[in-house]
DNA sequence: GATGAATGAGTATTCATTCAT
DNA sequence: CATGAATGAATACTCATTCAT
């Protein structure tokens, strides 16, 4: 009998890789980071502890690996290289997406906002969101700070423009700020919804396109 | 040394557990409930383990006392014995009393926030704060459970009320949820906003007045 | 009942930890440091696992503890701050020393060799042992660097002053290699020789005496 | 293709067992035995896990034979089935074979050393290096039992012969002893030696040579 | 009221060994 | 003959909690 192909071994691994981020990724954001066992996490994924550390040098590289996977999802989502110019209708697109990237990407953005309440977390992740651009300094996620900060111009850039349009007594700093208190607030009431509300939640995106398109 | 009184025992006792509470709610809130330890709270409040123990019957507990007294003096703070209706001046005095709040509390709401992230905490949590008025089920959060309605329904009341006033195309319920939405995502966005950002924050509340007065 | 004096607390935390180190130096030597668990020392203790980790910060600390208390006992018996001067009478003296020191601190002289035979450690331990005297670079055995070498070069200049004695043919340093050779040679028979050798063991002293006086 | 002949398996087999054996060793010697896992043994072969147990039941296993078979070269080398009779020049000879073998077989004697200092290892296998010649209890290291100790006779002989030589005040006991020790020591300092140092080497050789010839 | 030594159940992690292919 | 995924028992280490003083 010859041994597997590296091809066979290859898919082997893929798939196992997946399962053990899925499941994991799905306790952590509901049961919290720490709570949850490298036990609870095979057990449920049906494999032994050692075979999850065969493929994960521990539990934070578990973690960081799963973010990093899901923040790659997420920007790749949006498709991050285009011209940096953000029209009308892109922007009300934009809120749209973000409303079914929060449905379809939950246990992700649950397990985030859970890490990103604490600090010392917080203050490495959002070096690179609010990333000026340079590289240096901003190692901690690869691949993240060119985009996200490109996201963020996009946006500002958007409200920029928008001041032309309404004229006097607008502030688009302030609308700006605003629109991201919203959005955040919208995310985090959004991720821990009930099913049922998607109605009231599809109102709420129709209301925030209309305050800020 | 004569014998001290049972006033100042009391007395001790009292300001221990102040102690104890502010430490421990300083370290919970930046470091995280499940970072920081037992020994850590008792070495920077200096006074040994045994001590804690002698007033808070485990680190739960301790925790819960934290949020209970919290959560006290934030009710408090708003007077909540009125006469359940919300004018538009007391509106506008209430959103920036909120304002106020998020920064003098700043430990406690990260905290809160921290444990909201989690799934169970979340669900015994939010069944008091949404609650009907009726005190069945309710039990965990004493106290909780009939003030935090009564807000919820005094601004109910208010965003029905503004409904008269605003007149066609005015949706009270979807008003109501942008209102809640948008205070969550200030709040969020003040509770890990760094000091010198206050005079935008100042902004930002004074256009959340603008838009839900 | 008020608690223990700090003084209490000090007595108590000495004899434990002499206690540890001492448990932990026999298993060490004759089980071999990876042989032995941290299970094995505390049960040989008759402490439990925690108390041992509330004196040492982990199995490798433990070892080093070991080491460098030996270190300074064996040092501190040589009654290193001498006047750099080894006469024939001391010379004498020195090795009956050893001899002495070999049986007293046989464990010890076990675990050392033992971890001397690691390549890594070997390389860390050397480097301070045969160190020049400048202070660079030899962190990694506070105290020894120093007297380890005021020893070394005591025997040198010894040997050296011997050439004058013995006269045409006689090299001091392949004098100096024989001698190290036999004492490293009478060390590791020493320290595994069984009790009853003791007689033949006084006899190699003797000769080594004879040899090199 | 055709099938492998027997022949060619057998060849493929012993090429495999000589490529494990050799690259275990050289990992057992400088890294230590428990150190080194099985794991890295495969990688650096180039070899899999897998394949290692095909051949070798255990890692202990794998041990036991790396020793054993570098036993037998080292008995190999010295030839041993001769007159049982050791010649001056035939001694002047064992010293420099000595002396080469250490070289030649570094990473053995280390991993011997190093295992030697081991209590539980020691008693077994010095059992039958000191061994009687009889083969009762000795069965640990088949092969080993009568070589070396004729090796040890054959040593005792010449010392006791050389008595006649010398004349008065010479104890072929102490004598023998005294050469153990300086043999033992040679070889600690002379396996572990950077290689530069081998001029050094070669001038200890010979005062060996000259002080027990 | 106050102390910190002591405990032990629980957790992450390692690694020799097995086995289906 | 050859592979490496998979296992699980063993091990170092943590930390809330207890308790004698």
């Amino acid at each position: 009998m010859s041994p597997r192909t590296s091809r066979q071994y290859e898919e082997i691994r893929e798939e196992k890789i997946a399962l053990i981020m899925d499941t994991a990724l799905e306790h952590f954001a509901n049961e919290g980071y720490f709570s949850t066992t490298i036990n609870h996490i095979a057990r449920h994924a049906g494999i032994s502890k050692g075979l999850l550390y065969n493929y994960f040098e521990s539990k934070e590289a578990l973690l960081k690996a799963i973010i990093l996977k899901s923040i790659a999802e997420v920007l790749n989502y949006f498709d991050i290289n285009r011209d940096g110019y953000l029209s009308e209708e892109e922007f009300e697109f934009f809120i749209r997406k973000i409303n079914v990237m929060l449905k379809e990407k939950r246990s992700f953005w649950r397990l985030l906002f859970q890490l990103l309440m604490q600090n010392d977390v917080r203050e490495q992740f959002l070096k690179s969101f609010a990333g000026t651009g340079s590289r240096e300094q901003s190692g901690t996620i690869p691949g993240l700070d060119l985009p996200a900060s490109q996201i963020m111009n996009m946006i500002k850039d958007y409200f920029i423009r928008r001041k032309e349009k309404t004229g006097e007594g607008y502030d688009p700093e302030i609308e700006l700020r605003m629109f991201l208190i919203t959005i955040k607030g919208f995310a985090i009431t959004s991720i821990y919804a009930d099913d049922e509300e998607d109605d009231n939640n599809e109102k709420a995106v129709n209301r925030i396109i209309e305050l800020y398109k």
